[in-house]
DNA sequence: CTGAAAGCGCTTACAG
DNA sequence: CTGAAAGCGCTTACAG
């Protein structure tokens, strides 16, 4: 590896000089920048980020933590992020905890660790250890898609989200609407959008029958066992379903198509989030679209302004999310 | 920032010792191990990688090259690397060059001056500067998706894949087969996929309208003009598609649905990369799977290979695919 | 305009 | 078993 002090010696000059020109800081007459440039140029020298952020204690690196690593969301959401972040000459590090959440202290300390300029955590479900080591840390940072108070926060508002979608099918006349939601551990997804689900109803005067409400995972064939599950057992038949993914309720689809039924007419669906499944899928579906994009660009904007100590309080955003009508319903 | 110097004095002992604490190395008595253990566990002292980094000259972090970020196979292809370097300890610094081809080096040369361990690009096309910046670089170095000789490469057998896919059509009784296909400076995906097209007509003595023939960007809509292209100008219709990605397949199948006629029936439909969609879209579509997860897998492998200096040959691996038959032929 | 020297936080021969 | 000291590759007051 080349180092600063072979550039200074094969320029004549002192490695305070090279450093000098390498930052255009400082004095360096003409005669010498022009040498060292040659040299660099030639040499095809790259400083070492390493030894400068050791000294300057800054390293354009900014960690992302991750819950899982390949669902759309998340690329979506990294996208946003490296959008701006790329442009102010910032690196992603990027940690995946595939829902392992013992992995997210493990991970935070070994952001830190590596000096990383800020952080950026995406989390399903939130514990207190977990806070407890993030104001241990003292280093800027964001949290999204849960929201812990003292941190700055941005947010899905994922409780109107679901009222605003029972609401449209209670408009459109449905009165037997089922919920097919995941484990109310996760706060914003599990706990948020069911709460969000009974509210809508309760508002309407309209009873839930227990059976309307299933509990899977994030996956299709989940939405189609709970799907199965609701038409198996329910007393009053529900005419629509909502389900907090997209994916549960393509599963819910795929289970009302097998057994003859037809959406809409039989029974409306909607999903949540967006997923570009819900374009293509027939009839294509109606959905929530949470501006993921715009999340992880909100969450990178914030961050970048904690970092440039422009503040340090606690924010909070809220993402806006759009009803995307289709022909599911 | 707490250091080895404030955790040495506050266990009464040297930095020497703190660090072979740290380290696992060298001899330290019970007792003092466990003074040490102590005040790193009060505090929450984690030593800085930076500095670790700038004696060990390793840093546990590799570079991964992107041309896009936000698309699904990249998700699947980090995945699969992050799969075996986590295993390992290592740390994924991410870039993203979103298809422009002079982000590149840039990149390159950020990832060498973060002394990255190794680097892992997943390139489209590829041009020579990129080519002689690599081998300037002199750092363990994987690339995947096209094959650069002198380098190690992981690829997908492109050219046989979707001759096995026109096989099968041909098979099935198609002679008029159209093919949607990208720019051919994509080597593999543009190039070769078509070159594959092309010889198993040969192969089987087909003839091939020029009109059958059309080349689209990455995305539903190119999918849907490409076929709206093949149908209105052709002399014979084509009775079958072939497209080199999912995406456009599925375009190509709105059209086909929008303008009256049945898939498979009509016109039979084929794509490739078994996207999520593919399982989605009904009819469900016919498709070529190129274990994307596994080649992030073989790709980090390999570059873990080299690291350790286990081999520093070129070597190749090719992945394997496999034709997923579905509905829509 | 330029350079010698100190220092960032670690590790690692070396000496004891 | 333990520690003083050198060194990794930079930057930055400071002195000239």
């Amino acid at each position: 590896m080349l180092t600063i002090k072979e550039i200074a010696e094969r320029a004549n000059v002192s490695r305070t000089t090279v450093s000098r020109v390498l930052n255009n800081s400082g004095y360096v007459s003409e005669e010498a920048k022009k040498r060292v440039l040659k040299v660099i140029e030639d040499t095809g020298y790259v400083p070492s980020e390493n030894a400068k952020s050791l000294r300057t204690k800054k390293t354009k690196v900014i960690g992302v933590i991750l819950p899982k690593i390949s669902t759309e969301t998340s690329s979506r959401f990294v996208n946003g992020i490296d959008e701006v972040l790329a442009k102010e000459g910032y690196q992603i590090l990027l940690t995946n905890t595939n829902l392992k959440p013992e992995k997210e202290i493990e991970f935070l300390r070994l952001l830190k660790s590596r000096h990383v300029d800020g952080i950026i955590q995406s989390a399903t479900n939130i514990n207190q250890p977990l806070v407890d080591e993030i104001f241990r840390l003292k280093i800027p940072f964001v949290m999204v898609g849960q929201c812990i108070s003292g941190l700055s926060n941005v947010v899905f508002d994922d409780l109107q989200a679901i009222k605003d979608m029972v609401n449209l099918l209670i408009k459109k006349g449905h009165q037997h609407i089922a919920f097919i939601g995941v484990d109310e551990k996760d706060r914003a997804v599990g706990y948020l959008r069911k709460a969000g689900y009974i509210e809508a109803m309760k508002e309407s005067n309209l009873d839930v029958e227990k059976s309307w409400i299933q509990k899977g995972i994030f996956d299709m064939k989940s939405g189609y066992d709970c799907m199965k599950m609701i038409l198996d057992s329910s007393q009053n038949k529900p005419t629509a379903v909502v389900a907090v993914t997209d994916r549960l309720a393509i599963g819910a689809m795929q289970y009302i198509k097998e057994i003859g039924l037809s959406i809409p007419e039989d029974i409306a669906v909607a999903g949540m989030g967006a997923s570009e499944l819900s374009k293509v899928i027939s009839p294509s579906l109606t959905t929530i679209d949470f501006s993921i994009e715009e999340a992880g660009r909100e969450a990178a904007s914030l961050l970048l302004e904690k970092i440039n100590g422009q503040n340090n309080r606690e924010i909070d955003r809220i993402i806006k999310y759009r009803l995307l009508e289709r022909d599911s319903i």
